[in-house]
RNA sequence: GGUACCUUGGCCGAGUGGCUAGGCACCGGUCUGCAAAACCGAUCACGGCGGUUCGAAUCCGCCAGGUACCUCCA
């Protein structure tokens, strides 16, 4: 047990000695207590989103999880480096040789630049990883600013002799890295199986087998996004920026790698073979991957034409939607599930997060004007230590909003005059709710009325107050019918002891 | 076809051998001029069949259903 001072220099017990965080590795599919490389120091590298469209609720996903991992470990005292790319060059429609590049379609069909379209998407998803509270990561390279070295790490893999050059393309030999690594490694695949089923070449590739995957790819005439390589002018293969980017910014060995489950095959495990075949060794050491968002039970997907952009949940705007769901409730959506789990989406289930985020919120505010008696009637001690548990169990933030909820029973009590708490329960409490509430699960109380101006309130405050006096006269006719209208425009209007409050 | 995973109450979603998570909805109650909101309380469950065990939602087997990856997808 340590004290320390916190930022509001209130003094906090804290039991670092229970503290082991495990979390599910994919390449031994079992939970591992996490042990950083070089403590105090953590790295994490989390794949982003590759800017040609909106981001939808499948983006929101991974970078909510591994914002709330970036949390924790910044909450138990580690310092780190979070690293989160954006994809935009690279990343074909298909794996054919005629695939276009996925940006450089969209600004040919926009008649945009490539990085006009690449700048627009990249703003429109900062704008919403603000909405949803999360923490930009520490650096977020870009794939198109770092081809030299990109170009270097495909040149480390020619040397040790695991690429082979064809037509001016560099690609990775898969089955000569089999012989002395392990292909398929961690999505479970056996490259024997995979070269049976796929031996018969059409004899229209370059590449010797169907298995390997291009490391750098010669660019046909029109083909706009390009750089000078020393075996064509062309653009890097679309696994190659994580292995260089990853090791550039967190070193040859480094902790955590995450990613959507989607990418597991062929994205990461081409990204352990790349990186292995260049640098002799294994990179990662714990890989992390969220479960996918369904719709009516299959994947949320860009390629299934599925998906609910961010924005259109924020607006309301999609015929799937009853309502517009705020940034909060989408973040306590995805917060009510473990990450490995899939989630459903449905209009009903984000209705009721809504109504749970709401009472959980409105139970925290209350929570903040409590006032401590003598002695305490109702045990809240421990909720620190079975939140942190629940945390540490690779992240089960289920759990730690179930325990919110159990403790808001007592905080109601309390606020109702039926129950009683000490002083130094108090401070506990508010300072166990505003740990996990706002610095950990990175929930925020939003401001209801965005948007109203002082005159629209004072006008609605108006018509309540001359409902009010209607009331205190009696003249239930007068009263209901402004109540009822008001409400029928969409306010909430609530009868409070001393008056009213009201919210749309 | 290959590989992996899943199936919990009206809905969402935790739980890896015994002590019925939690949320939403519904129902009952408190409060209120009546409501709404808020608060309190109660009910409802582990896909099917068989096995292991003193005991299984939890372990094993079979069956049924579903999903993901094997092309691009967070």
């Amino acid at each position: 047990m340590y004290f320390f001072i916190d930022l509001t220099c209130k003094v906090v017990l804290v039991n670092y000695n229970k503290m082991k965080l495990t979390i599910y590795n994919t390449l031994s599919r079992k939970k591992e207590v996490f042990v950083p490389l070089h403590a105090p120091n953590v790295g994490m590298y989390v794949c982003g989103p590759t800017v040609y469209g909106d981001g939808h609720l499948g983006h929101a996903r991974p970078a909510i999880t591994f914002d709330i991992l970036f949390r924790f470990l910044i909450h138990l005292g580690y310092k780190v480096r979070y690293v989160r790319n954006i994809t935009d060059v690279g990343h074909l429609e298909n794996d054919a040789d005629s695939g276009e590049d996925k940006i450089a379609k969209k600004a040919r069909l926009d008649q945009l630049e490539p990085m006009e379209v690449v700048q627009y998407y990249v703003n429109r998803y900062h704008k919403a990883m603000e909405m949803l509270n999360v923490l930009p990561p520490s650096i977020e390279p870009h794939a198109s600013g770092h081809i030299m070295e990109q170009i270097e790490f495909v040149q480390k893999i020619l040397d040790n002799g695991f690429a082979y050059e064809s037509e001016g393309s560099v690609y990775f030999d898969v089955e000569k890295y089999n012989k002395t690594y392990n292909y398929g490694k961690l999505s479970g695949r056996n490259v024997e199986e995979m070269l049976e089923s796929t031996r018969n070449l059409d004899g229209q590739s370059d590449k010797r087998r169907s298995v390997d995957f291009a490391l750098w790819k010669k660019a046909s005439p029109e083909h706009i996004m390009r750089w000078k390589a020393p075996w064509s002018q062309g653009f890097p293969g679309w696994h190659m920026e994580c292995s260089a980017m990853g090791t550039k910014y967190l070193g040859a060995e480094f902790d955590i790698h995450g990613g959507g489950m989607d990418l597991m095959f062929p994205h990461h495990e081409c990204e352990i073979a790349q990186s292995t075949a260049a640098l002799g060794k294994e990179t990662v050491k714990y890989w992390m991957h969220n479960n996918m968002i369904t719709i009516n039970g299959q994947k949320m997907g860009k390629s299934l034409g599925n998906f609910i952009t961010l924005e259109e949940f924020f607006t309301g705007n999609h015929p799937l939607l009853t309502q517009a769901f705020s940034p909060m409730t989408v973040r306590f959506f995805i917060l009510q599930a473990q990450y490995r789990s899939t989630v459903d989406f449905s209009s009903e289930a984000l209705q009721a997060s809504e109504k749970g985020l709401s009472r959980l919120m409105e139970g925290y505010t209350r929570l903040l004007k409590l006032t401590s008696a003598a002695t305490s009637t109702e045990e809240t001690a421990g909720l620190r230590e079975k939140c942190e548990e629940a945390m540490c169990d690779d992240l089960n933030t289920p759990i730690v909003i179930s325990h919110l909820f159990d403790s808001l029973k007592s905080i109601n009590l309390v606020s109702d005059g039926k129950a009683t708490i000490s002083e130094i329960d108090l401070v506990e409490l508010k300072s166990v709710f505003k740990l996990f509430i706002e610095n950990l699960l990175g929930l925020k109380v939003e401001n209801e009325s965005a948007g109203g101006n002082e005159a629209y309130k004072k006008a609605i405050d108006l018509l309540l107050n001359m409902r009010l006096e209607a009331k205190q006269n009696k003249d239930w006719a007068t009263s209901d019918k402004i109540r009822n209208e008001l409400t029928a425009l969409g306010f909430e209007i609530k009868d409070t002891k001393d008056g009213f409050e009201w919210k749309i």
